[in-house]
Order: C-alpha cells, then sequence, then structure tokens
DNA sequence: TGGCAGATTTTA
DNA sequence: AAAATCTGCCAA
C-alpha cells in the first residue's frame, strides 16, 4: 500500500481520538544527515486549560504559543534541561489541545536514528518522549512545523495498528486519574506498559 | 528487575 | 523551584 501524507483536516477531531487515530502512523523527518522514520505506537493527549496537566492550562507563553496555533502542526518543548518533547497540535487556532508522542517502532533510517542516539538497541531507540525526538534529530527548530508537508509529516502507511489500550498518562504530577495515554497492547517499543 | 539519584537549562 | 525524562548504579 502506498503511504499517503496525513491532510490537515486528520488532526480537526477530539484530541483523544486523533491520539488513538495517530497509533500506527508513520512520523518521518528529512534533514541533511537523511531520512528517519517510525511508527507511533504511544501517545497521550493533553486537553487543554481545564486538563491541569497540559501546559496550555497556564496561559499562552512563548513556549507554548504552537499549541495555540493551527492544527497540524508541532508543538516541540524543552524538558529537564536535555530533552525535547514532540506533539502534535489538535485543534484549531485558540484551542491549545495536543497529542504527546510518546514512543515510536523505528522503520526506517536505523542506522542514522543509532547514532544519534548512540545506541544499538532497536527497541531502545525511540521508547520514550526524550528518546524518540533524539533518534529523529527533533529539536527547537522543528517547533510549530506544519507537519502535512517535509521536512516533517506523518503518514498512513496501511499498517494496521492492532490492539489498543488506554492507561494513566505518565511523568505528571496532577490529573493523574485520567486514563489518556494510549499505546499498541504488548508492543515492545511502548515506554511503559 | 526495580528503585533512586544525578544530569542540566528553561521557564514563569 | 520545578519540569509531559533518561541513564547508570546499586541492591536483592
Amino acid at each position: 500500500m502506498r503511504a499517503k501524507t496525513l491532510p490537515k483536516s486528520f488532526y480537526l477531531q477530539p484530541t483523544l481520538e486523533a491520539a488513538r487515530e495517530l497509533l500506527g502512523k508513520v512520523l518521518v523527518h528529512e534533514t541533511r544527515e537523511g531520512r528517519c522514520a517510525g511508527a507511533i505506537v504511544e501517545a497521550e493527549a493533553y486537553l487543554g486549560p481545564a486538563d491541569p496537566a497540559c501546559h496550555s492550562a497556564r496561559g499562552c507563553t512563548p513556549r507554548t504559543s504552537a499549541m495555540f496555533g493551527p492544527e497540524g502542526h508541532a508543538y516541540v518543548y524543552f524538558i529537564y534541561g536535555m530533552y525535547f518533547c514532540f506533539n502534535v497540535v489538535t485543534q484549531p487556532a485558540g484551542v491549545a489541545e495536543a497529542v504527546l508522542i510518546r514512543a515510536l517502532e523505528p522503520l526506517d533510517g536505523l542506522d542514522l536514528m543509532r547514532r544519534r542516539r548512540g545506541v544499538e538497541r532497536l527497541s531502545a531507540l525511540a521508547s520514550g518522549p526524550g528518546k524518540l525526538c533524539a533518534a529523529m534529530g527533533i529539536t527547537r527548530s522543528c517547533n510549530g512545523l506544519d507537519l502535512t508537508r517535509p521536512p516533517l509529516w506523518i503518514e498512513d502507511r496501511g499498517a494496521p495498528p492492532g490492539e489498543v489500550v488506554w492507561r494513566p498518562r505518565v511523568g505528571i504530577n496532577v490529573a493523574t486519574e485520567h486514563p489518556w495515554r494510549c499505546y499498541l497492547k504488548g508492543n515492545r517499543f511502548v515506554s511503559k506498559q
């Protein structure tokens, strides 16, 4: 089956549904170093100002402005002094919700991903939000990019995603009671089962 | 295999 | 001061 880039309209759906629909889709990044890609196997929904764990709950700031922008664009932020996290904006400009991509199954450009990470094991390359950004070469400069075209986009390669489970989100200290993290059951590339 | 400390810098 | 994290080290 030929790969199809997800159209902008894909991102305009309730954020929880977008998170589930993103599982199995393929994130691709092209840089001077080469091209790499991975299938999304784990994601978390962040549901705007009413969700205290969502960055937009503290208003629009220079850091979070991309989440307040149009759907289908990237929201990338820097965390813990050394990692980046990659999100997909899922609502129109002014409605600040997003899906955090938490883990990928590496598909293309495996050597490049290994080099960037300094790790050999395939299952350790992108099994976490910080790891996948390092492996894919996603940094500050990707913040706000339109995900419907190069150099950073998401495509559908027609693979059946598999069984989806919902669990509480990880790495947060508030609103931990909601099962807004979804992943492919039993998948070895997920950050935490 | 699981828990914990340390790394490191941006943000409000 | 805390952060939507990761790694290495230690114990069991």
